[in-house]
DNA sequence: ATATATTTTCAATAAGTTTTGAAAATTCAA
DNA sequence: TTGAATTTTCAAAACTTATTGAAAATATAT
């Protein structure tokens, strides 16, 4: 297989891969892009490997540098801004759990505490199924949260190193 | 907080949480509407808790049953189909990785050990980038299928009890 | 200062996804 | 069988989200 063939195959999947895990498709694109880009690229690069427009990449790149996955970089005697992808995986991926952390896992578990805390009987059984199920998942949550704390402080070769000794 | 509300809270967040995570608003209001109520519910009952269309809860309870999430259940002397959700968290998120592995990861792993063979000389950078790239993923993705694998097969007081020993 | 290059914004539009509801199919009791 | 209850299907409508592109804002060189 050619590399323009196999660049555009990797670039097509991961953007549907993407839309599986709550990212639109052409930031997911955008970011293939720039991960087996060598060098930075302008909007103008992005627009035109991408066929897309220039608010849309103008739109992505901004939220793919919010998520802390791609750089803005200055290249002396360029007046364009280029962009560059995070290239280590390991990176990528405690980022991106960093991120979702923040944005969805402590807000649910921060509700799921209220709720648990519902008036009412606990022989009466709708008050005692809510009760557990909420409790169950806010357990479930926490033990969770801090695993993935512990993921993100952690560097690679000691994480997977100890996960799989341990898990041999 | 009286029941009523709690429970209204909780299925419209669940469903919130569940768009960010590829799952329907929907799927997840009825997945969480299940959860919480003692006993199984019909048709009848979930179109009208949650104010939706016979249509929309006959597919969603349907894309329940094929996630493994919920059973229809027969209630002698009742000529209605019921449902009921799986209430034990543990199994619940198993079941969601196992499918999710089967439907996402293990499909991208596969092309991603396509997309390595790519032909070219491995001293052009823009050959080189792409393959450490693509085969950077890829062997982290192995090492989350093997964990995910364990995980999976692993019952939970074992897999939470051991790993919180670990990360002690 | 002025002109030019570049980036950003955002209303309009397009594309994609979910929901409805009524008709068709199925199930089951009598 | 027949018919009432129940479930399923699916085309059309509603809703949601993503994309465009041109105008406005900003930055830079001369």
């Amino acid at each position: 297989m050619k590399l323009s063939e196999a660049k555009t195959q990797f670039i097509s999947s991961w953007g549907a891969f993407g839309t599986h895990w709550g990212i639109n498709r052409t930031m997911a694109q955008i970011h293939a892009l720039l991960l087996v880009s060598p060098d930075p690229l302008t909007q103008d690069d992005i627009m035109e490997q991408l066929n897309i427009s220039r608010g849309n990449v103008n739109m992505n790149t901004r939220d793919l540098v919010s998520w802390g996955l791609v750089d803005r970089v200055l290249i002396q005697g360029e007046r364009k801004e280029f962009f560059s992808a995070e290239k280590d995986i390991w990176k990528v991926a405690t980022q991106i759990i960093k991120e979702r952390k923040k944005r969805e896992l402590d807000p649910m578990l921060k509700l799921l505490s209220q709720l648990e805390k519902v008036d009412g009987d606990k022989k009466d059984k709708h008050v005692k199924q809510f009760v557990d199920t909420v409790g169950g998942i806010r357990k479930f949550g926490n033990q969770a949260d801090s695993m993935l704390d512990v993921m993100i402080k952690a560097d690679e070769s000691w994480f997977l190193g100890s996960l799989l000794k341990f898990f041999k």
